[in-house]
DNA sequence: GCGACAG
DNA sequence: ATCTTGTCGC
């Protein structure tokens, strides 16, 4: 079984077409906020993916769903939804509480055919989504200001247009990339994540997600502090 | 042709 | 992403 790129860098293209980046949270406030995670094991042949879902606006972790299934398709830069989405999916459908914003830890819309894996599970689930990468995938940005919070746009210079922000989430930290994923705006995406900032680099959503993914201290103490209550 | 390249 | 200890800086 082979994998054909040209076919789905097509489905990017279509599926890029479907994306709304229109803000439907202006006048509606969520009651829960998700983050996801994935990670790899056994060389990568077992993908871990984890959905933190946590309360609004206090932000604490409420729930969460953690699931292994086997990997089924390669890491290729910009085809990385296609490594991920279905252990996503499958976490997504066991939570009984869905959020109603989902962080989701890759691009939206800062790809080259407009369809990173926030966008893409926006799609796939129809819920609005915002892409929190730690790393640039595509785009130009103007150098970036060291106080905390600034931020520049992220911009496709062939296309003349924007498609999300770098951001300086906390001093002396590398920027995030933050970016449109579905049915929110640019600059909500943004907004919602310097809402969800908590003194540390990542989002409070994405940094549960992490947590649980990886089974980190800031997990385990929640695990514990649980079985007592 | 060469380098860049989310997780 | 993952393999991994100490270490530098706030």
């Amino acid at each position: 079984m082979s994998i054909d790129l040209v076919q789905l860098k097509q489905q990017q293209v279509e599926y890029a077409k479907r994306i709304i980046l229109r803000d439907e949270f202006n006048f509606t406030i969520p009651k829960l906020i998700g983050g996801t995670d994935v990670g790899f094991e056994d060389g990568g042949r077992v993908t871990r993916a984890a959905i933190a879902v946590l309360s609004y606006p206090n932000l604490e972790l409420l729930d969460y769903q953690l699931v292994k299934m086997p990997t089924t398709f390669p890491y290729i830069p910009g085809y990385l939804s296609f490594r991920e989405y279905p252990a996503l999916v499958a976490a997504w459908q066991k939570i009984t509480h869905k959020p109603e914003l989902l962080f989701v830890d890759g691009q939206g819309t800062a790809h080259p055919r407009g369809l990173g894996i926030a966008s893409h599970l926006g799609l796939l689930l129809d819920i609005p989504t915002i892409g929190v990468a730690k790393k640039r995938l595509y785009g130009q940005y103007q150098p970036l200001a060291e106080l905390p919070l600034s931020s520049e746009p992220l911009l496709n210079k062939a296309a003349k247009t924007q498609i999300g922000y770098v951001l300086r989430s906390k001093a002396k930290c590398n920027p995030l990339f933050v970016s449109a994923g579905h049915r929110i705006s640019q600059l909500s995406a943004l907004n919602w994540v310097l809402t969800c900032l908590k003194g540390y680099r990542l989002p409070e959503p994405t940094r549960f997600a992490d947590a649980i993914a990886s089974n980190k201290p800031l997990f385990k103490k929640w695990l514990t502090s649980k079985d007592k209550s």
